[in-house]
Order: structure tokens, then C-alpha cells, then sequence
DNA sequence: CGCCTTATACGAAACGTTACATATTGCATG
DNA sequence: CATGCAATATGTAACGTTTCGTATAAGGCG
């Protein structure tokens, strides 16, 4: 910068207007322009964030990338984030909490100007004076939470299970114990199903103490005491879904002409815009930008402590519908 | 920092080696950490950078995040950053050569330590100042790229597609028109089939000027000419294999009876271990790890041009083996 | 006990910006 | 033509680190 105000025989104050955009002397600002280009000046965001402790960047926090949702979450809050002229750091923690925690830690190091995160530590120590913005979580504090209409998709599956004929449903649940928003999917289906006086089950695995596998022998263990008396479930996501549907077709079990199932997500096949089971489709880009818009709301506290996203269902060869 | 210097009654330039863990008196470091934790001090990361030219960042640049090859690829490179005690800033292109380049850029300002880039832009402009490492394409200077053996993996294919009884075979590919290890896919394929004396025939349609979906009208088109006369399928990626497999599906040609199909990139079923197509697999996490290897050697200019990890075929229903 | 050597903490300068107070310019007015 | 005022460029002091030359303390030896 030195370098490029000497060339153009202004002061540094004059460039440093016009690498900002500040109204300047047209002759001054043509010299300037000139000058950085012929010197390739490129300015130092480092030196730039310390001085005004603006970064234009913002944290991504999820557990991994390499399952649809997630990836889609990325793809769509970098493009959001992208089109404001903000990068993207991305912090992958698999779950952890302490991985978790140590990212917020990280991520105050770095200066971002905020962040945006998916996930379960429910002890996360967030700074008050740090922008965050929650995925599937609610937080007590004034941190929002933007997540879809779990507990209405809920309802939904229950709904759509009993029109489409079933007579005994179930909810299969696997995941963290940690509370959470996704928590509300049971919710809303147990709801539904009281309020139609319909008989239900819920069968919840927490993932700490078992692998999804395990829903196989619960599977084939009610099989075989011939209690396996479903014929809708709902799983509370697409993965467990088509694990059941694959477990079940093992067994000789017809999906969906025996039993139907309904996932949650809205996870695609590869290659294709079908659904890989019928399943409650989450509004993924939606969110995702609804997080950004909500992290550069002015004032973040009184901003919605909550974002509900509407929720579909959608037919993906798991039901008769 | 200078609250922790004075709380800990040392000069900053103590403090300071204490928090980059340079040997310092037994007291004095005691003093500094208790200090340090009492006050919550946290580094600036923008004055280190600023100061030391080390920022601890590198930039991944792909041309987007939704296709399992390229969510592997972040999640790799991600994982094998994080373990060196960097972080990733994720630039997503969407293959479009101007915001490859402005990617660059903008890395350039943010004076990241490095950039791994799966880019497609041929004139893409890179600083020589800036260590960085290519995926699947090969700069002219001293730019070191990783790719997966695709020469070999085309080979691989011709093979087994003959091994398998094939008497003619095709290769369909699509993509850019940019010049990239991808194209060796082709090469490998065409030199095998010669070697052996096979039958074999090319389709190339470039997606600047065709959607995918052009082959299912060229598959339509010789079917009813009569002149569709493959029994063997190689497709340039997996998108493609699952893709024809469907169009034949749909034509009432049986696969992998009629006709086998072999894809690239080892993509797998969501959920399942299982491959979506027959396929030649790309190590994908080597690949990601040999990047952050490259990109932090020593001497990258007396590092390997061209790094070519091994493939290998695997199983995943299109072919009868 | 004093001097020299070695080890180690100190202090100031610098990294590349921005922002504010000050100086300069240009222009209109009396 | 001098004066005043507005507009605008200049110069300088930070921002929070690291680094390096200097000063100080500690320890060993004569």
C-alpha cells in the first residue's frame, strides 16, 4: 500500500479510501487505481481484520459433510455467504462435543464475525458478544435456532401413515441423547397418533450405547416372538429408514405392501430427483439461508429465538402413496 | 495481551513466547498461564498473521460440495488440516473459470498458507508465491497435482468389460472441454481395447453444450436405427453410469444381462455400504491426505509434478461380476 | 568478594491497515 | 484582492502481535 500511494504520489489515507470504495478526488482516484494495478496490489485482509476487527468471514460448525443433509447445508450457506462478499471457514467435529467446543475456542482466535452451527454439546460455552446462530438446537440464551417443522413433520408422518391404511405404527428413533430440535419429531407423532386414538410404539436407541445395526435384532427379534406387529413406521431419519427397509426386505417383509415407512430429511438418490424413501422433506436451502440472513440481522437479540421452517411430505416407494 | 502481561507483572514479548510455547523461566510461565486463564485471554490470529505471514488457513477450492466425490474430498482434507492445527476456508467455484480465478484472489487477500484446488479454468492464474496443489489437473509449471490413475482405471475397465464376454464396447463421456487427468480415462480405455483387438467406439458430449441427458436421445436414436450394438459400457463418472443404466432400464434393455455398464469414481449408496454402479474406485481419502502431504513439504518445487494413486474395480450390480 | 560469561527477560520497532485530527486546497463572497 | 468556509488530502497514532538488540540477573570462577 506504501508502495502503490508513493507510485500514484498520494498518501496512504487517500488509498486506503479508495480500496474502500470512499468518495475521492476523481484525478486521485484514477492515479491510485492505476498505480495498484501496476504494482498487483492486493490488499492485506490480515492486517485489514485486526484494525477494524471485521473479518468478513463466518464458522460453519457441523459434525461431518459427507452425509447429504450436511453437505447441502454447506453448499448452501457458502453460497449465501458468497454472494455478501463473507467466506467460509468450515469446522468439521464428528459429534464431539469437546470438538465442538474447541472450534468456538478456535473460532474466537480467529476473528470471525460469526458463527453458525449444527451441534450437540449442550454445554457449549458460547461468548455472548460472538454472533451464533443455531442449526436443530435451541439455546437458552439469545442465540436463534433455525430449524424445520419437526414436530409438525412429525404429525405429518403419523397423518400420512394412518390415511394410507396403517392399523399399528412406530416410531424408530436413533441418534444422540443430547436434547435437541429433532427431538420434536416424536413428539408430533405421538401427538397425532393419541389424537386419532391410533396404537402406536416408540422404539428410541440412543447411538452412544448402540449402532443403528441394532434395530436388525430388535427387528428380528420381535419377528420371531411374533410381535412384530407394524405396519407404518416412521423413522426419525432417512438413513434409519432405508436400514429398516433393507432389514425388512431381508426378512421377506414387503415394503411397502406390508409395512410402509416414512424417513425424515429429504435425502435424494444419486444421480436422480427421487427420494430414497418416502419421507418428510426438511427445506435445507431454505434454512441454510435463513442462518445467514439471521446472523447479519442487525440486531441479533431481537431477532426470532426460534425459525420454524415448514416441512413436506413426499412419496418415495416406502408407502403405497 | 497485554492485560496478561501486566496481570503477570512480565513484558509482552514473555507473555508472548509463553503462548507459542518457547522455553521461558519455570516462575515466570507459571505466572503467565494463570494470568492468561484468569483474564480469558485469547490470541488475535489477525496480528499473528499480520506480524508472522502465517495464518494457519488453507483454501480449498471445488467446484461444488453436493457430489459425494467432492464432500469426500473436504471431508479428507478437512480432517488431515485440522489434525496439523489448520483450518480450512471452503471456496466453492461452481466450475465457472472467473470464480475459480477470483477465488484465488480473494485467497491471495487472505493470505491463506495454501490452496488445494480442483479447478477446471486452463488459465488459471496462481501467484509462484503461493504453494498449491492441483487435484485431477495438470498446471504446466511447477505445480504438483494428485489425481487417482485414471489412464489405468480406464484400462482396468476395457478389461474387465472383455473379461466379462463384452464383444463390443463403448465409452460415453461427459464433462468440459477443459483439459484435465480425467481425459486419460478415455486413453487408457481406447489403448486397452486395441491391445486386445476389441470393438470399440466413443461418444463424447461436452456439458457446455449438452446435458447429460443428450445420450438418452443418442441411446434412443440407435436403438431405433438398430445400430446400438454394445454390450459393454464404460461411462466417464458414476453420475453418467447410473444415469444410462436408467435410460437402458427404461428401453427395456436389460442390465447387466444386455448390456454392462462399468462407472468412475466409486460412489457409493446412501446408507450403504454398497457402490451405486459397478465402478473404478478413487482412493478418495488418500488422495485428500496426499494433498495436505504435498502441500506441506518443505520444498514444493522439488516435489512430484504429478502424483497417480492406484484404483481398483469394484462390484455394484451393472456388470455380472 | 568482584568480575566475567551465559542465560534470559525486557522494550521498542515493525507488520499493513484504518481513522481521526490537522493541514491544505479551492472556491465563493464581501 | 483578501478573507472565510467547505471540502478534501495528509500525516500520525493506533490495532495486537513477534522479533531482535539491549539490559539485567544469575551463576561460576579466580
Amino acid at each position: 500500500m506504501k508502495d502503490v500511494a508513493q507510485a500514484a504520489g498520494v498518501s496512504l489515507g487517500t488509498v486506503s479510501k479508495v480500496m474502500n470504495g470512499i468518495p475521492v478526488g476523481e484525478k486521485y482516484r484514477v492515479k491510485v487505481e492505476a498505480a495498484a494495478k501496476e504494482l498487483n496490489y492486493q490488499i492485506n485482509q490480515y492486517a485489514r481484520g485486526l484494525k477494524t476487527n471485521q473479518t468478513f468471514a463466518v464458522a460453519l460448525i457441523l459434525p461431518g459433510i459427507n452425509h447429504p443433509f450436511f453437505s447441502e447445508i454447506a453448499q448452501h450457506v457458502c453460497q449465501a455467504l458468497t454472494r455478501r462478499g463473507y467466506r467460509m471457514l468450515l469446522y468439521l467435529t464428528g459429534s464431539s462435543p469437546e470438538v465442538e467446543q474447541s472450534c468456538v475456542q478456535m473460532v474466537r482466535q480467529n476473528m470471525v464475525d460469526g458463527i453458525i452451527g449444527l451441534t450437540y454439546n449442550r454445554d457449549l460455552q458460547l461468548t455472548d458478544d460472538m454472533p451464533f446462530v443455531s442449526i436443530d438446537r435451541h439455546f437458552s440464551s439469545g442465540v436463534p435456532c433455525v430449524s424445520s417443522d419437526n414436530y409438525g413433520g412429525g404429525r405429518l408422518a403419523a397423518e400420512k401413515l394412518l390415511e394410507l391404511g396403517c392399523r399399528k405404527v412406530a416410531y424408530f428413533r436413533n441418534g444422540t441423547t443430547q436434547p435437541g430440535e429433532a427431538d420434536k419429531r416424536g413428539v408430533g407423532f405421538e401427538q397425532e397418533c393419541r389424537s386419532r386414538d391410533a396404537d402406536f410404539e416408540v422404539i428410541w436407541l440412543n447411538d452412544e450405547e448402540y449402532p443403528m445395526e441394532e434395530f436388525r435384532n430388535i427387528i428380528i427379534d420381535r419377528v420371531n416372538r411374533g410381535t412384530f406387529d407394524f405396519d407404518g413406521i416412521f423413522c426419525s431419519t432417512d438413513r434409519l429408514a432405508v436400514f429398516v427397509k433393507r432389514v425388512l426386505t431381508e426378512l421377506g417383509i414387503r415394503v411397502p405392501e406390508d409395512v410402509q415407512i416414512i424417513g425424515f430429511d429429504g435425502t435424494r438418490r444419486f444421480g436422480e430427483d427421487a427420494y430414497v424413501c418416502s419421507t418428510i422433506v426438511q427445506p435445507v436451502a431454505t434454512m441454510a439461508e435463513t442462518c445467514v440472513d439471521l446472523l447479519f440481522s442487525k440486531d441479533l437479540s431481537r431477532t426470532p429465538a426460534l425459525v420454524c421452517l415448514p416441512v413436506e411430505y413426499a412419496y418415495g416407494g416406502t408407502t403405497k402413496e
